[in-house]
RNA sequence: GGGGGUGUAGCUCAGUUGGUUAGAGCGCCGGCCUGUCACGCCGGAGGCCGCGGGUUCGAGUCCCGUCACUCCCGCCA
């Protein structure tokens, strides 16, 4: 007999009974009745109920069992009377009648049950995570990464990509964010840098002539966490193709996600053909290149209602400043003070004057704004909306890149206090046309996005428009509101690539220094090509209904980007550092 | 770097206006219990109230500072 185990705690059925059988696992509960005690023993595959009574020889090894002991259990297989019967358990018709007992590992207390799932400290999770991971919903969770991760290649390879890797160990870039950097023990003084993202492999893939690509690539970034992007490292599904236009790369990508969501999302509804919406007009209509189109409201532009009326404050910011405009956001079933008021005071919690409104009831407009612009204005901004009674309106004035966001929130706002969203699907949409620059704080030009981009016009546009009218065959996806993915048809064309840096500052011999070996493919023949990278964190996070990405994530850091497990980052001994030529210079501690 | 929240038993939390010996549930330890599956019942141990200072006759509670965790802003081509 197999020393640990001849089945799995999952496996046992009424057609196992009268086996002799032989269990490996842990000690998930006990129940202890003092003639009778039952085990939950659990493994990777289930729980099997275990039952010692007196007369077993195990009987008392059995009551000095404790939680998360690991034992080997040989025992009878045995029907459970139609009572005892476990509906919730698959195991749950049979039990294992205990003849033998060898703990394998005993368990110390334990600082977190694996048992129940209520909320523990992160600090806790993450110090002792082999024991979180024991437990039944991160278990799972892991447990549908690894199998979205395996549909992913599945259906790559089918779409007839190939995976190749890329380097870890490679060039510091001065673009994007910070680059976690190694130090070489051979050349003193220069250092490697960890890939923010293999963008530059996968472009130089193509250029040596391999077509289609893919990785499930890991990515470094030296940035502060949040609650969706793990400090550190994540992964993305790197995707880049020759000869390919915005649409072949849409047409590659849009049916992998959506068989990707259909299999993996629980019967929720999936969009079936993504909308295409231009950067431009998801910031009026929904104040946010990352727009969750489960919620319905889309915003407009009511500024004409507002010019010259007598809503003094709005008026008169149309009158000062040309570019100033009045968005409305429509709230169908907003129609009462109150819900007028609370949005008006979570406006002012958000650090904003207030939020004007106008709600309709009784055929005609309500509140002050309505009051001040007359019935006719009122009249014809209900009539641009489409509202009626039992609505309202919203609205926010100035200047659209300032308010964008704050209009963008109180969208969201009212949508989900109203219930117009509507949680229960995955709605997915393109945001192409990016703009290709925009203006630094300090008023300078400078990339908007990746800088491999091609600009749509390619050089003639470069050379005749204002650079922040042009735009860039560079998308996203978007899916409930989370960003999932960017990428770009890429500048293959190394005169049009100067020209693109030229505009954002950078002088020929910075371009040649920093993207030397880009440039230098360039000049050999290049495919036309472009690409994608979804992150794969995000899509199992959406997937898994999580709101945090440490919740699909194996082994998170912390938000310090601290590792409690293993204890990283570290200091290292003395010889580590002079064979580096490493000096420590302690940070200035302020007085 | 900045802002918010949290910090009381191993864990989740309660703790009134500043007032006796800081409580509950879960877990742990001991005892009882032959059909439980969140088993039940009885008993027990377990506290630098994050840490440091201050106000006060008296601080878990008020004030200042600090640390940790977390959420957000900055940052993330």
């Amino acid at each position: 007999m197999h020393p640990f185990r001849t089945t799995t705690c999952g496996a046992l059925r009424e057609q196992n009974v009268g086996e002799t059988v032989r269990l490996s696992g842990w000690v998930h509960r006990l129940r202890d009745h003092g003639g009778l005690l039952f085990i939950d023993l659990r493994d990777h595959y289930g729980l099997t109920q275990c039952v010692a009574d007196p007369e077993s020889p195990a009987f008392a090894q059995a009551e000095k069992l404790k939680a998360e002991w690991v034992v080997r259990i040989d025992g009878e297989v045995v029907a459970r009377e139609a009572e005892t019967v476990n509906p919730n358990l698959p195991t749950g018709q049979v039990e294992v009648r205990i003849k033998a007992i060898e703990v394998l590992s005993e368990s110390a207390e334990l600082p977190l049950p694996v048992f129940g799932e209520p909320d523990y400290p992160e600090e806790t999770r993450l110090k002792y995570r082999f024991l979180d991971l024991r437990r039944e919903t991160l278990h799972a969770n892991i447990m549908k990464r690894q199998a979205i991760i395996w549909s992913i290649r599945n259906r790559m390879r089918d779409a007839g990509f190939f995976e190749f890797q890329t380097p870890i160990l490679t060039a510091s870039s001065p673009e994007g964010a910070r680059d976690y950097l190694v130090p070489s023990r051979v050349h003193p003084g220069k250092f490697y840098a960890l890939p923010q993202a293999p963008q530059q492999f996968k472009q130089l893939i193509m250029m040596g002539g391999f077509d289609r690509y893919f990785q499930i690539a890991p990515c470094f970034r030296d940035e502060d966490a949040r609650a969706d992007r793990s400090p550190g490292e994540f992964y993305q599904l790197d995707i880049e193709m020759s000869f390919a236009t915005q649409d072949d790369v849409f047409e590659a990508v849009e049916p992998m996600l959506r068989g990707l969501f259909e299999e993996f999302g629980d019967g929720l509804p999936v969009t079936q053909k993504f909308p295409q919406i231009p950067y431009r007009e998801a910031m009026r209509k929904y104040g946010t290149d990352k727009p969750d189109l489960r919620n319905p409201i889309e915003m407009e532009d009511v500024s004409e209602h507002f010019r010259g009326s007598g809503f003094k404050i709005f008026a008169g910011m149309l009158e000062s400043d040309q570019n100033a405009r009045v968005w409305a956001i429509p709230a169908k079933g907003g129609g009462s003070r109150a819900f007028c008021d609370r949005m008006n005071s979570w406006a002012q919690s958000e650090g904003q004057p207030g939020l004007g409104y106008i709600f309709f009831r009784d055929g005609e407009g309500a509140g002050p704004v309505a009051k001040n612009i007359g019935e006719e204005r009122t009249a014809a901004i209900r009539d641009q909306l489409g509202l009626g009674d039992g609505d309202a309106v919203f609205f926010v004035a100035g200047l659209p890149a300032e308010f964008a966001d704050f209009a963008g929130r109180a969208r969201v706002k009212a949508g989900n206090d109203l219930e117009l969203t509507e949680k229960e699907q995955f709605k997915f949409c393109w945001i192409v046309d990016f703009p290709m620059y925009e203006l630094t704080d300090e008023g300078e030009v400078d990339f908007s996005h990746n800088p491999f981009s091609m600009p749509q016009g390619g050089m003639e546009a470069l050379e005749n428009e204002d650079p922040l009218e042009i735009k860039a065959f560079q998308y996203d996806i978007v899916c409930n509101g989370v960003e999932l993915s960017s990428g770009a048809i890429r500048n293959h064309k190394p005169e049009i690539m100067q020209k693109a840096f030229e505009i954002a500052g950078y002088s020929r011999e910075e371009l040649e220094k920093e993207f030397g070996g880009m440039l230098r493919a360039l000049q050999y023949g290049a495919p036309p090509h472009g690409g994608i990278a979804p992150g794969v964190d995000r899509i199992v996070m959406l997937l898994c209904g999580e709101e945090n990405l440490r919740e699909v994530v194996m082994f998170p850091m912390n938000q310090q980007a601290e590792d409690l497990l293993m204890g990283a980052p570290s200091e290292v001994s003395p010889e580590q550092l002079k064979e580096l030529n490493i000096k420590v210079v302690p940070p200035k501690v302020a007085k």
